[in-house]
DNA sequence: GACTAAATAGAGCGTTCGTTCTAGGGGGTT
DNA sequence: AACCCCCTAGAACGAACGCTCTATTTAGTC
């Protein structure tokens, strides 16, 4: 956070555009907060982004989509079974969480959630990201034998559950929901796996 | 939504306030805008909230929750076995959804997430929420048999399953999302079944 | 060294925000 | 009729909002 000065002024404005979203929503964070913590002005701001606020809000949101999909990627390196790299990915969230005193969840979600039907640019943007991150994980079980309709309807509630519970654990300032959803996640991956291969041991 | 003219001023502010933080979020909803849409004068909201927008504010989430509750409530009498109310649950949500062209998200996650670490009050609102929400689940789940720790955690995954799928539904404009939800939260609920009483039918 | 385009700088625009303030209506009790 | 109190009404405040505008500085090329 403190000082990025390797990185060029417009790096540096994404990057804090998209943590400040991150913290607190598109809606309650000023393009004068914004050039405040990113050590330039309002003119560089506006030379970088001239669609204003809305532009640089989808650019901060494609930042937060990337940084999470390393997030997944590096989880998924680490684990060579589904079922474990879920638990993996629902602690190391938790930990993320509790570590930044409860207060960096998910880059995307609250811009979406503020942005559903109002603001179509950011609106896609979320959606895009929920689709990336979607397909990363249905690779994931596709690349361990599971069936391509079955990772798909997985990877949906995958992510969907990480979501809910990372937001569930944010809001009660617990890291319990992540983790009962990481073993929920499993006991569902090897429900599914117990039905077209072998069965499995349970969380 | 149309003429609310059955309701008290009071009453109608309430219902305005929570009709529009969960469309628009907490921060993105002025309180000129709460007066006009619900028929009063600024001096009335004044009136009956000296604390002003965020007192406002908790009463509306606390609005948000009881109409959950009585929409949980209600899956819940009609149907007898948890896993299909659960099912329900997911169809009716994802209905709601849809005829409401994808407006009308969770009335109480919009604003827990904007004002996560920033306003205790309205977090603490929430968290009191989504509590109260799990509990309704934990009862369902130990009236049909389940053990208390075991309907403990299966009360936060629903509810973070639900969150995280009606949140994506409405980015992705799809009630895809919800239909999948109920589908893998009724076989999560009959994995835990099956490991103490008897093997129940799949999805 | 002169010319050009990129980048930085910040004053100031009109608007809207949450909030405060004082004044005015509408019934009920005495 | 006089009184009181709950509620309504809306003008006005300072602050902050997104954005525009005109200069000035910096960096690269001939």
């Amino acid at each position: 956070m403190r000082s990025q000065h390797e990185f060029g002024t417009r790096e540096r404005i994404v990057r804090t555009t998209s943590r400040l979203i991150q913290r607190q929503g598109y809606e309650a964070t000023g393009l004068k907060q914004i050039s405040q913590e990113a050590e330039a002005t309002l003119g560089s701001v506006y030379h970088f982004f001239p669609g204003g606020k809305r532009e640089l809000a989808v650019e901060a949101i494609g930042h937060g989509e990337r940084e999470f999909t390393e997030f997944l990627q590096a989880a998924f390196d680490r684990e060579d079974d589904p079922a474990a790299a879920m638990v993996a990915c629902a602690r190391d969230l938790a930990t993320g969480l509790r570590e930044s005193d409860w207060l960096d969840g998910c880059p995307v979600t609250t811009a979406a959630l503020e942005s559903a039907g109002r603001v179509p640019e950011i609106q896609q943007a979320a959606e895009s990201a929920y689709e990336n991150w979607r397909a990363l994980v249905r690779a994931k079980l596709a690349r361990a034998g599971f069936a391509e309709d079955v990772a798909h309807d997985l990877a949906h509630s995958v992510i969907n559950m990480l979501e809910g519970a990372e937001l569930s654990a944010q809001v009660s300032q617990s890291t319990a929901p992540l983790e009962i959803a990481g073993r929920h996640l499993a006991v569902l991956v090897n429900a599914y796996r117990a039905r077209h291969q072998v069965a499995t041991s349970d969380s």
